[in-house]
DNA sequence: GTCTATATGGGGATAGAC
DNA sequence: GTCTATCCCCATATAGAC
């Protein structure tokens, strides 16, 4: 997505001194955005500010990224991609572990939703901001970042389908599809409106509790993949 | 949130005629804004473009509606009063018709889902821009509008836990707290995101029929509220 | 009360100096 | 590679015509 080629390996000594001295200019820019972004939101969030808090002028910042949507979007990927890669090793790891590979259905949501809910948050970020930013990333803004994500998610949500085809049999494919889809819909939404949560339980749950949220979803999802076919 | 007050009733004859022959040019705001809204964002949605849509220009968009997002609380205020309205009538409707009030969890899971999924388009709205357009509604863009969206349909929640309460007598509160919350997400993230149902099922399911949309949630949605409680 | 024209300031982006 | 000055669009505010 980005125009120029950025941060080629260096090379020299010299280099290699400076780059160590202060580091990787992107990256400090994409963790200050991510940061933004989830508390502020797309809109909210103005590259001004990115770039003071990145401690850089917009016109440096437009250096490494082409626009402010660019930077969404990288974001997006960054964060996409450490998410499936655990989710893709906790597979794996489960698999290994049962006989034939057919692995439990609680375990295969357990390893599906940990890697989203329990991200880590970035040095400097709150865990509750960090939960609307992660959350945030599947929603805003609009379509060509929905693209990106697709992308990035789409492979491994189809090894988890065909596991979970495994683990349920008898599910016919189209509504196991249906299924799978309202599924992501029930843990994104833990991350999105925590708020949401509090207000109907009058303040008795706790939405940044994301082990209890673990604990809460992986039976409401188990039963709902494995309900029996109207 | 408007910070003058809009059309009061004509009482004169001249007054009624004109209203007659031009009616409601706030109405006709929020549908332009609605379908705008819906198809681009609200980032992506300027008062120019409502304005011309509107077939006005943005001074007289700005007498009726403060702001651009008093404009979009307004089409957030609507859309939720009519889902609710609709939400607590078939509420109301089940509970007359069986005993002790008691209704069965489906017919619940029904009353509570349909309203939104199966809200009428607009005039001049695709059904597909019109269902992106109410699950914006849910996310876009920041906290103040999800105060207002809270204040709207939490009280038609707190009818709805209440009588799924009573349908399903064993889950305890938290528990059941969390798996309405799970369940909202299921049902937003219907409209929200068609296009990934699209991709995980390789096109065998069309996110936009909404008739087997709700026949598959609804089993899903009663099996995972209903599950064992660990 | 209703609408038009115009002013103000913020914010994304860019050109070009260094 | 870095930074400043500037451009242009947009949301918003306001003065005043009708």
């Amino acid at each position: 997505m980005a125009r120029k080629t950025i941060s080629k390996k260096p090379t020299t000594a010299a280099a290699r001194r400076r780059k160590a001295s202060r580091p990787n200019l992107p990256e400090r820019i994409l963790d200050v955005a991510e940061e933004l972004f989830g508390r502020v939101g797309y809109g909210g969030a103005t590259t001004r500010a990115i770039a003071s808090r990145a401690r850089m002028n917009v016109g440096q910042l437009h250096y490494y990224f082409e626009s402010k949507r660019a930077i969404f979007e990288a974001v997006v990927a960054r964060h996409g991609t450490e998410v499936t890669e655990r989710r893709r090793q906790l597979l794996q790891e489960a698999e290994a572990r049962y006989p034939h590979g057919i692995v439990p259905l609680e375990v295969l949501i357990d390893a599906l939703v940990r890697p989203l809910l329990m991200a880590e948050p970035r040095a400097g970020s709150q865990r509750r901001t960090s939960m609307q930013m992660h959350a945030r990333l599947f929603t805003d803004p609009d379509d060509t970042a929905s693209i990106v994500r697709a992308d990035i998610y789409d492979e491994t949500n189809a090894l988890y389908v065909e596991a979970i085809q495994r683990a349920l049999p008898n599910i016919p494919a189209k509504t196991l599809y249906w299924r799978y889809y309202f599924m992501m819909g029930a843990y994104v939404w833990t991350l999105l409106q925590p708020g949401r949560l509090e207000s109907i339980s009058q303040g008795h749950c706790d939405p940044a509790d994301m082990e209890t949220a673990i604990r809460e979803i992986v039976p409401f999802v188990c039963a709902g993949l494995a309900a029996p076919v109207g």
